[in-house]
DNA sequence: AATGTGACGGACC
DNA sequence: TGGTCCGCCACAT
């Protein structure tokens, strides 16, 4: 397996409960500026395997990228299970939900604090 | 080698 | 808010 998907799934797993992250952000905390596409393609294809929080993994404008009838339905009500709240148009408020790997290692760093909700 | 295809993203209008 | 366009990337034909 190539390193970066390495890399992508480990993140993946990293993603707490209640909160998501974005196929965009996700490439770049694996290492690749412009690896949204093959995120999306890495889950896609093998994903389920890996025992993954994939429900957690929406597009930057806070919505499911799933097709409704392939998965959208499902992937919303996980979500819903953990909390996650979602407006009228079917949109997730990323300033609230969005988990940023890098933020939440530092805090970790200095303080002992819980993670932002 | 050339072209098509996605669970993408950002810029623009 | 919504629709289009174009850049990206790996895989399939």
């Amino acid at each position: 397996m190539e390193a970066f998907t390495q890399a992508v799934i480990e993140i993946i797993k990293r993603i707490p409960e209640g909160r998501v992250c974005t196929y965009g952000r996700i490439g770049r905390l694996a290492g690749k500026a412009n690896g949204g596409r093959q995120v999306a393609w890495i889950l896609h294809s093998s994903s389920r395997r890996h025992n993954l929080p994939w429900h957690r993994v929406i597009n930057a404008q806070g919505r499911i990228s799933l097709p409704k009838l392939r998965g959208y339905e499902e992937q919303k009500a996980r979500l819903q299970i953990e909390g996650i709240a979602f407006d009228a148009a079917d949109r997730i408020d990323l300033g609230k939900y969005l988990w940023d790997g890098e933020r939440a290692y530092q805090r970790s760093r200095d303080t002992n604090n819980e993670e932002p909700r």
